[in-house]
DNA sequence: TGACTTTATTCGAAAAAACGAATATAATTA
DNA sequence: TAATTATATTCGTTTTTTCGAATAAAGTCA
């Protein structure tokens, strides 16, 4: 049986943050759910780069989708992760 | 010249803390200052493991060191990441 | 069913991170 | 000055992440 150490999932969750189109997506998501679709508009950035980090985001269980017809909509499965972010920002832009 | 972007700047700063070891040298600053050859014997890690996460952290402004001696002492130098380390933990506990 | 839309997944290559082992540096002390 | 202690840095390798491009899958609609 392999037990994950709680340092290594914290580790593993600061990693799912650790780029800044996955981080722009959660920001999208703290306000408004969307689709894949919308957020390669808002974002200028194409199908499979969005698609792509949305698995990790997913993997982590940072958000979940529903499917709307074609449309697969996202949404943050806890928005705690928005203040989280909100605080690096304003260390980091110190 | 090279504008780096706050998104860029603040997934570097998650990725600094996207390490167990790294985590857990903050904890131990949180509570003491303390030299390499401390956290050594606390982790039970080997020296240049140690020593290349702190040039991480030092490398992204979250310590900073003051040489005693042969001994180098690390401190946090904002310990508004204790709480966001503590917020993360939660989230992924739960 | 076939074309179309939307999204996910795979593939191969490139870039970045991590590691163990070895070496270098800086201060101290004999 | 030579040996010692404490720490940083480098080297070569392995592992992980990222990316662009291509392909697959799932739903819709004519």
């Amino acid at each position: 049986m392999v037990t994950i150490d709680l340092y290594d999932k914290t580790a593993e969750y600061f990693k799912a943050l650790s780029h800044p189109t996955r981080i722009k997506i959660i920001e999208l998501l703290s306000r408004n759910e969307m689709c894949v679709c919308e957020m390669m508009a808002v974002l200028n950035l194409d199908q499979s780069h969005i698609s792509r980090h949305l698995m990790v985001l997913r993997a982590n269980g940072i958000v979940k989708d529903s499917r709307e017809g074609t449309k697969i909509y996202y949404t943050l499965k806890n928005k705690d992760i928005v203040k989280i972010i909100d605080e690096v920002k304003k260390i980091v832009g110190e």
